[in-house]
DNA sequence: CGAGCCGTTGAGGGGATTCAAGCTCAGTGG
DNA sequence: CCACTGAGCTTGAATCCCCTCAACGGCTCG
C-alpha cells in the first residue's frame, strides 16, 4: 500500500500529502466536502491495491466500507440462477463502488478486478457520521447510485441486445471509455466477454478475430488492444442501419 | 382525481383524509417522516391516474416532480443506438419513480404506463426542502433508488440471458410479483415481450402458446393470465438444469 | 518437455428470425 | 344485423446466426 491516497493534500496527516495531486479528487465522492472536513478524514481512508482477477468483496458478505476507484476497472457478477456467473455491470475511475452497504446491506454482487485496480476504501462508519451533519454528502451518494442506475440501465439497451457482433462493438466502444493514458484498451479475456454479453467463447473469439481482421482492431501486449476509434464508429453504424 | 390520495390521514387538510387507509403508506418514500411534517405537505400532493399505454414521463424532459407508483405497472423505455424502443425495467406498487429530477438531471428514459396506473406526484421543491432539513427523508432516496439498481442488474441477470423460452419463463414469474388481489397477472402484449426480452414478437407468441397449452399459462381476459405457480416452477428448474 | 490454459478455426445442428399467410376479435358504418 | 376493417395474435416454412463439439496452435510454468 505505497501507492498515493485519495482526496486531499494538508500538513495535518500525512497520508494527507499526496491528495492534492491525485486526479480522481473532485469527481470522487468526498470532493462534495470542505476542506476543513476533508482534514479530519484522511486518517480513515486507506488506499488498496487489487491484482488482476482479485475479489474485491463478494456478494452477501455484511461489508463495512465503499470504495472508489482510482484507476483499473472493477467488474459486477452475478450468480443466475442458471448457476453461471453474469458480468452485469463495469466500475472504472472515479466511481463508487460497495455503497449498498451505507444502508446496512450486504454487498449485491461479488466485485472483481478486471484490471489491476487501485482502490481508495472508505469505512461505513465515515460516511454515516459525515452523513448526519452534511446533508451534502448524502446528495453526492445519490448522484453516484443514479449514475449506476444509468449504466444498468444503458447495459440492457445496448449490450444485451441485437447480434453478437454489435453487443461486441458497443462492449468496444465502452471499454474504450476507459483506456489508459496511452489509448490501450483492456481487452476481456473471451470468458469474460461471453460472461457480459451472452455468448460463447468461441463466438467471442470469432468476433474479436474478424475485427482484427477488419482493422478495427489491433493486439497491443496480452491483454490489451489499440482500437481504431473512426474504423469503430463506422462498423457501428454500418451494423445499425441493418 | 377523486381517488385516495396517499401517505396519511388527519384533520388538518381535506386531501389527507384517506391516507392512512392506504395500503402504500408505509412502504412509500414518505414513510420515513414524522407525522407533523407529512401534515404540512399534504396539500402538495396530487395523485395521478394514467390510463394503459399513457406516458407518464419521457426521456430528456427537464420535469418537476417525482412519484411514487400506487397500483399498476410502469415501463421504462429507451431508444437504442439502433433506433428501436427497449424496454429495460419495470416498477410497480411502492416503487419510487423519476427521482432523477431531485438531482436536476431531466427523467433518464421513457415511463410508460403499461396497465392503468394510480401515481402520487411529489414536486421536486417539496424534497428539496425536506432533504435540507431532515436527512432520513434522503437515506429513504437512496433505499430506493439502490432497489432500482439492483432490478436493473437483476434483469441483465435473469431476463436478458439464455434461450428465449428461459427469458419468457423469468417474465412471467417478475411479472407474477405484481398479481392483483385476484391472481390475476398482466400480460403485456406479444411486442412488449419482445421489447423486454429482445426476441420478435412471432418468438413471443410461440413461447407463450406452447405454455399455455402446457398448462403454465391461462387466458384470463383481454391482457390478463393466470398464472399456474407450480407448473411456472417446474417449467423454470427443468430449463435450467439443461 | 509435457501439462494446462487460452485463443482460434472448422463442421454440423438447432434455435431464432424472416417472410408469409390466416386467424380472432373489437369497433365501425351501411 | 352483419359485412368490413384493421390491429394484434398465431402458425408454417425457409433461412441464417449462434451454439455445440472438436481439433489444433501458442504461451506460460512446473
Amino acid at each position: 500500500m505505497n501507492t498515493i491516497p485519495i482526496y486531499r493534500d494538508g500538513v495535518a496527516h500525512p497520508q494527507a500529502q499526496v491528495c492534492a495531486s491525485c486526479e480522481v479528487r473532485g469527481s470522487a465522492l468526498f470532493g462534495a466536502l470542505d476542506d476543513a472536513t476533508l482534514d479530519r478524514i484522511h486518517a480513515h481512508i486507506d488506499d488498496v491495491a487489487v491484482p488482476a482477477d482479485g475479489a474485491i468483496f463478494g456478494q452477501g458478505e455484511p461489508g463495512a466500507a465503499v470504495f472508489t476507484v482510482r484507476s483499473g476497472i472493477v467488474r459486477f457478477e452475478r450468480a443466475t440462477s442458471r448457476g453461471d456467473r453474469r458480468i452485469v455491470r463495469l466500475a472504472g475511475r472515479g466511481d463508487l463502488i460497495g455503497q449498498e452497504v451505507l444502508m446496512k446491506r450486504p454487498y449485491a454482487d461479488d466485485a472483481v478486478a478486471c484490471t489491476e485496480v487501485q482502490l481508495c476504501r472508505i469505512p461505513r462508519h465515515l460516511v454515516d457520521e459525515l452523513g448526519n451533519s452534511d446533508s451534502m454528502l448524502l446528495r453526492e451518494l445519490m448522484l453516484r447510485l443514479q449514475h449506476a442506475l444509468d449504466d444498468a440501465e444503458a447495459w440492457v439497451a445496448e449490450l444485451a441486445m441485437g447480434p453478437a457482433r454489435r453487443r461486441v462493438l458497443r462492449l468496444l466502444d465502452k471499454l474504450s471509455e476507459h483506456a489508459d493514458a496511452s489509448g490501450s484498451v483492456w481487452l476481456p479475456r473471451r470468458e469474460e466477454i461471453g460472461a457480459m454479453l451472452d455468448m460463447t467463447v468461441e463466438t467471442a473469439s470469432r468476433l474479436i478475430s474478424q475485427l482484427r481482421r477488419e482493422g478495427v482492431l489491433a493486439r497491443d501486449g496480452q491483454r490489451a488492444a489499440r482500437l481504431d476509434r473512426a474504423a469503430l464508429r463506422r462498423a457501428m453504424e454500418a451494423q445499425d442501419l441493418q
